[in-house]
DNA sequence: AGGCAGGTGGCCA
DNA sequence: TGGCCACCTGCC
């Protein structure tokens, strides 16, 4: 039994959002690896960095950090929650001025943010998200941090390695519920362990030629290549189509019909260069609209 | 209790 | 290019 984590003091962030914009920012689908504790505050883990994160009754953000590792999360937070760049000029640039629509979700999550998350543990996150919902995908990659992954500090694992995963069965992955992801995972592993510096090289080349490439491994098509790219590299013009896009647009923007690549297409020259910033509104907007009624 | 899920790849016309 | 279908499995 690991003696209990001893949390750091809470300490301020330039940040304030409305909780259920934080709920979404965290565990609306950009990353799974926040979990909402019993008290209230969310716990999460990346990369090197396990966090916790409140809020005043006014909003503002706050957050902890085992104590042995507070200044490296102080730095990681800041370019995870990117605080230092201005989102509400970002905000301005999308075009809701003409986009009804557009204007109708960015007031429905004000502050609703793009993660800047680990390139690599991205690609693995996204990975397992063909045809699973959250809550899955979530499960998928707490196991696999759980049975293969490094320890953080006490009672906290970091996402395995491609490097670790390259040396771990099929058979043995798929005791992650992973379903047929488990194949897709393995020999993409396996590729990047035989091919040093090709994920680095992805996550710093331009948006189409990055895309090109992640769109080579197994398991990886447009989709997830548009996600990991917006989640995993700031690439803030990718425009991740999913059925969700594609019924917003469908019903929204009188897309009926349309293919993915060309709503893609119609996304990136609508929206411009953060389509990838609005797209995350449309989703968030979509996902409540069909969320069911809970009394 | 069974259908269905933030897709992808392969195979056919 | 366009349309289908298998691929795994555990939640709601």
């Amino acid at each position: 039994m690991p003696a209990a984590t001893v949390w750091s003091a809470w300490k301020k962030l330039p940040l304030a959002l409305p909780p259920d914009v934080l709920a979404e920012t965290l565990d609306g689908g950009q990353s799974f690896r926040w979990i909402k504790n019993t008290d209230g505050a969310w716990i999460g883990i990346w990369g090197d960095c396990v966090a916790r994160l409140s809020q005043t009754d006014r909003g503002m953000l706050r957050w902890s950090a085992p104590i042995e590792i507070t200044a490296r999360v102080e730095r990681g937070l800041k370019s995870y929650l990117s605080l230092e760049s201005d989102h509400a000029a970002q905000i301005e640039t999308l075009p809701w001025r003409s986009d009804a629509h557009l204007a109708t979700c960015l007031k429905t999550f004000p502050g609703l943010r793009i993660l800047r998350q680990p390139f690599g543990e991205t690609l693995l996150g996204f990975m397992c998200s063909a045809t699973k919902q959250i809550v899955q995908i979530k499960q998928m990659v707490a196991l696999l941090a759980e049975r293969h992954g490094e320890e953080l500090v006490p009672g906290f694992r970091q996402l395995p390695t491609w490097a670790k995963l390259a040396s771990v069965s099929d058979a043995t992955l798929r005791e992650c519920k992973l379903g047929f992801r488990a194949r897709h995972i393995s020999e993409t592993a396996r590729y990047l362990a035989a091919n040093p510096g090709w994920l680095e090289k992805t996550e710093a080349i331009p948006y189409a030629v990055a895309k090109e490439r992640l769109c080579t491994l197994p398991g990886v098509g447009e989709k997830v290549a548009d996600c990991v790219l917006l989640f995993g590299a700031g690439r803030m013009e990718a425009f991740p189509v999913d059925v969700w896009i594609l019924k917003v647009m469908a019903r929204r923007y009188g897309l009926a019909d349309w293919k993915p690549a060309q709503v893609a297409h119609f996304g990136r020259t609508h929206f411009g260069p953060l389509a990838g910033l609005a797209q995350q509104y449309l989703f968030a907007y979509e996902r409540r609209a069909a969320k069911p009624f809970v009394i």
